[in-house]
DNA sequence: CGCTACATGATACCTAGTATCAATATCCTT
DNA sequence: AAGGATATTGATACTAGGTATCATGTAGCG
C-alpha cells in the first residue's frame, strides 16, 4: 500500500492551496499522522512530536490538527463519551466506525446514510448545515482475539 | 403542557430505580433540567444551581448529570466542534437535531434510520455497539429572526 | 431512633484546547 | 540571492469540562 506516501502529499498540498506556510513542524506533523493506522488523540500527537530532534511545541500541534481538520486532511471525531480523537481523512464525504477495543478507524461511503439525510432534511423543520454520525464497533480482528 | 411535569417524576423514579438515594440536590438538579427547554451545558446547570439556596455543588452536578445519562433519562450531546450539551429525553431511542443558532433540542425517531443502521450492520466486518447521530440545523424560528 | 453505606462539597487535579506575545522562519519581491 | 513583511512558533498562562480524594453529612433500612 502506498496510501500514505500520496496522503502526505495531499496533506501538504491541501496546506499549501489554503495560503499557508509549509514548516518543518506541519511537515514532521504530516509525517507522524501518515505513521498512524487508526485514530490517534492530540495529546498522543503531541507527546510523540515532544522528544523527536527539533521537536514540535503542543500548541503547534493542536493549531495544526485544526487547519488540517478545516482542510478535510484529517477528521475530527468522538469516542462513545466524547473524548475526541482524529483521523486521516482518505476518502472525500464518509462516515466513520471506531472500533472500541484496538481505536481502528475505518471510513465508508454509503448510499443509503445519504438518501435518509434527504428524507430528513424534508421532515425538520428548518435548514441542515450539517450532522455528525459515528459507529462505535467491535472489529473483525478484536472479536477473534476476545473469542481465544 | 405537562411534558414537565411528568419527566420529572421519571427522572426521580429511574434514579430509585438504580438504587440510588434521593437527595435534596438530585432533586434541585432534575427540577432545573425540567426547567430547561432546549439543550444545556453542565457548567451553566452548575452556575445556576450554586446560588440558590442551599445550592448544589459543581462536582454533585457532573456526578449527578453522569447518573441521568447512564439513566437514560438525558442524553449527552455535541455541538459540531465537540462541544457538549445536555438534553432532557423524552423518547425512548432517538436522535437529536440542534438548531446551531439558539440551541433548540429537537428529539426525533425514523424508521429510516433505523434500516440504514441495520443494513450497516450488516456491511461493517464486527460487531455495532453503539452509534452516535446529530444534526445541525437552523430552526425555523431562527431562519425567520435572520430574513428580517 | 440509630447505624451504615452512600452522597456531598471543597479542593486539587486532569485532559483538551486557546490566547498572548516575543522570537523566528517562510516565501514573496526585487 | 538578499531583504523584509508577515505568518508561524513555542513558552506560558489560561479556559472549559470533568474526575479523584476525603472528611463531613444524610438517606433510608431495621
Amino acid at each position: 500500500m502506498t496510501t500514505n506516501a500520496t496522503s502526505q502529499l495531499d496533506a501538504i498540498a491541501a496546506l499549501e492551496d489554503a495560503g499557508l506556510r509549509i514548516t518543518e513542524q506541519r511537515r514532521q506533523i504530516v509525517a507522524a499522522i501518515n505513521r498512524k493506522n487508526g485514530g490517534f488523540t492530540a495529546e498522543e500527537l503531541a507527546t510523540e512530536l515532544a522528544n523527536e530532534f527539533e521537536g514540535v511545541g503542543r500548541a503547534t500541534v493542536y493549531r495544526t490538527l485544526k487547519l488540517l481538520v478545516e482542510a478535510n486532511v484529517i477528521c475530527k471525531l468522538a469516542l462513545p463519551d466524547g473524548t475526541p480523537m482524529y483521523s486521516a481523512s482518505r476518502v472525500e464525504h464518509h462516515h466513520h466506525s471506531v472500533c472500541v477495543s484496538c481505536g481502528a478507524v475505518e471510513e465508508f461511503r454509503d448510499a443509503t446514510v445519504e438518501r435518509v439525510l434527504r428524507s430528513l432534511a424534508r421532515e425538520i423543520d428548518g435548514d441542515i448545515i450539517g450532522h455528525r454520525m459515528e459507529f462505535y464497533i467491535r472489529c473483525g480482528a478484536c472479536r477473534i482475539a476476545a473469542t481465544s
